[in-house]
DNA sequence: TCAAATCCTTGACCTTTGTCAAAAATAGAA
DNA sequence: TTCTATTTTTGACAAAGGTCAAGGATTTGA
């Protein structure tokens, strides 16, 4: 069993989730310019993490049932953040505060090390994550991403995967064929 | 004092330094299928991280003196990968190893508490870096990391920043002109 | 189940950025 | 300092991907 899953069972057999909410389609999680330092475990559905720019939205996350999220930068930084969470279908999560849930994690050493190297994993995928966007070709980036998680495409409407892979739905669409 | 520096005092004054290197111009501190789990310490000159795709080779990033790095997916995974570390002028090192600095940091809760606090930043960096590289247009691009690191143009050659700005050397040189 | 909304695809066109080549400027080494 | 190698700039051109518009397909929710 790995860091996550780890604390993910605590989490459960601990009681530790706080609440639980359900948001319909197109619903926001988190809206910009507000704080939410809480950790959400999507029971059904699908949430994306954005940002709005000058030049338009950019898709940061995708994530769909029993996967955890978080607005990482609000949540590390306690502080309002411009991200977006939405719904991109009927979606139910339950959620700790940060505060729950750092006092629950600091309450053993294992859990400590389990959030530590939790941490670490997602350092990794972040470096992936750099390498799928640094990558030039559409057509590249579409593969490494429907190679690591092709899962994705079944779950997520691909306009929102465009969005994700920085390119266009016309492009998307275009690359599909072939 | 924030939890780098914290960790970087202790380093000094508890002598946990392993060694030190300088690297001529040109030469890889780290090469493509190696491992390499030390974290380093740049006393002075410069480095940067890069790797090689079908497409070209893209910068991951740009560090000079009074910086710590390492090749963050060795040293995580302590498995050989392909990114690069070379020196981009006359540079000089110091480092410890992953198995000695994890020692170092949990013989002490400050430490170790230390640690959890840069891994945290160290996210928060990387979604920083996603951001700028997810701007599509490359004045943005330019901008953003021109506003955060105005020093990197001081100390890098431009053909590097271009490359970590996804864009090419010209295309950065007819930006600057605006 | 059906109507409406949303999403996906396709085509024509245009803009932006990359490519290539050469000259100018700068930095490095002897 | 001077010579050489490297980097930066500039221009002409090519090509990749974006934009816009419309039609078809799929999904949603009443």
């Amino acid at each position: 069993m790995d860091a996550q899953a780890f604390l993910f069972n605590e989490l459960n057999t601990h009681h530790v989730w706080e609440g639980e909410r359900v948001l319909k389609r197109g619903e926001e999680l988190k809206s910009a310019r507000s704080i939410d330092t809480r950790l959400y475990f999507i029971e059904y559905g699908a949430l994306r993490i954005y940002f709005h720019d000058p030049e338009g939205e950019h898709t940061m996350r995708l994530r769909y049932s029993d996967n955890l999220i978080a607005a990482l930068d609000s949540f590390i930084s306690e502080k309002p953040t411009d991200l977006i969470i939405e719904a991109l279908k009927e979606t139910k999560v339950k959620y700790v505060e940060k505060k729950r849930y750092m006092e629950f994690v600091n309450s053993s050493v294992e859990r400590v090390s389990a959030w530590t190297e939790s941490l670490t994993h997602l350092i990794f995928q972040q470096l992936e994550r750099e390498r799928d966007i640094l990558t030039q070709s559409p057509v590249q980036r579409y593969l490494r991403v429907l190679e690591r998680s092709p899962q994705l495409f079944q779950e997520i409407p691909h306009k929102y995967i465009a969005s994700y892979l920085r390119m266009t739905p016309e492009t998307l669409s275009r690359l599909k064929k072939s």
